[in-house]
DNA sequence: GCGATAGTTATGCCCGACACAAATACAAGG
DNA sequence: CCTTGTATTTGTGTCGGGCATAACTATCGC
């Protein structure tokens, strides 16, 4: 694998490689599951030395186009993973202080429209995984630990039952940095009550496929979150925290 | 600086000074804009070589959490750029084949409610730049290149209006990938009259503060720009392609 | 044919070095 | 005393080469 590094360039020679790399992967040229050659033969084949390689290799390795499995020595080039990609904005958010307000009004953008869809869809394999965590949630009204876990899990049901990558991966950061905050309401506030109506309400319009009335409980249930946060005298203006286990 | 690498630990040096460095960014410890010691510097001090901390900058460098100016030196921790981050989005969703659907829906999703937030806060600088950005699609009304960029830039100062940096951010990676579909329908169809009507509808309603007159409106622009892209006989199935100057 | 063993890679890290841009200290000129 | 040109000192980009060890192969004996 010869690259064509320009000497010429003003660009640091592990910069033009990785340019150079990721230009090969995303034209194609290189395909995903493709076996990479090994560092020493990048290094010598393209008249530079291997650190140089390595520190080129280490940013398409961030960027999650090449990948070698835990523990094993060979390189390949991947797809990028998405909402692994998409979890990395948590970070960027918390820093930049991002308040709690925008981040409900984001998911509150989001999740009426993936109700939406979902009741559109009906797949059943889906509805199956949200019975069941209707189930759960039944079974944990007590628990408010669990019920914001399960909580969580009904709304990326919701996603992935919208069949809507985009929407499912946008969702995950700001899901992510909700955590923190909707602990503290469910465990100040009873809300169990309210919340598994609002999930019984939503899945059975999503069984039967009307998406008015998904989207309407979903946002009833959003607001409803909201005035908990308020009620538990939580500061809707303040900035977001870090999730407590985010990003590993 | 001195960090603590555990030699027990069985994850590569670089990794564990990678994530040291990051965690006293994140924790506060190292503040955005602080300056970090020189390569030299953080590898005597802990003991490792200097290549095997360049590895661990590169990481972070990657992060945004570190960084340097243009053509300088000196290393500065910094606080990562959301929207960047955000754009990066692109390249893993369009390698895994997104759909125009799925982006359609997400946008549909985010911008009506960017659009009634913006009509809650009413700002009068973000009111002018509105105005301004239609001043000038009327005056190019015959050039569909031109309305193209508008009308992105439209939606991104509907966005900015509606002071609300997660929408703002998630957005832009689908906004990116709009692009060059949009530039297709714009050219072949002749919309130009009905997307200035809408947009006028839309700051209007803002204006007055109609936050539901203004979703409605903007909902409806989408509706309509979807209808375009089947009308253009294109693919709404069809998997998102590279916006021509994505990234870079 | 199959498991155990003896190479052969390839990677993770390290030592040491050098050129050259950049940051800084310093001296001469206005 | 301040400005500006020049000499130093840093710090980074890259390179050469090296070693231990985990992975991967090929080979040998049963």
């Amino acid at each position: 694998m010869k690259l064509n590094l320009d000497s010429e360039d003003e660009l640091p020679v592990f910069r033009q490689l990785a340019k150079a790399l990721q230009q090969k992967i995303l034209s194609g040229e290189l395909q995903p599951g493709a076996r990479m050659p090994a560092e020493t033969v990048l290094a010598s084949e393209n008249g530079i030395h291997r650190s140089t390689v390595r520190e080129a290799i280490r940013a398409l390795e961030q960027q999650g186009l090449l990948h070698r499995e835990e523990g094993k020595r060979k390189l390949f080039v991947s797809r990028p993973n998405t909402e692994e990609m998409s979890r990395r904005l948590v970070t960027p958010m918390v820093m930049n202080g991002v308040t709690f307000e925008e981040i409900w009004e984001a998911i509150r953008a989001l999740d009426p429209v993936a109700a939406e869809a979902a009741a559109h869809r009906r797949d059943i394999d889906n509805l199956k995984a949200l019975d069941d965590n209707i189930a759960r949630t039944k079974a944990a009204m007590d628990d408010p630990d669990e019920l914001v876990k399960l909580d969580i899990e009904f709304h990326e049901l919701i996603a992935v039952a919208a069949n809507n990558r985009v929407i499912q991966s946008l969702r995950l950061p700001i899901s992510d940095l909700f955590y923190p905050s909707f602990q503290t309401v469910m465990t100040s506030l009873n809300a169990s009550e309210r919340l598994l109506t609002a999930h019984e309400k939503i899945v059975q319009a999503i069984k039967w496929g009307d998406a008015a009335e998904a989207k309407e409980w979903m946002i009833k249930h959003l607001n409803d979150f909201r005035k908990g946060y308020e009620l538990a005298s939580l500061d809707i203006t303040g900035p977001a925290e870090f999730p407590a286990k985010a990003g590993e």
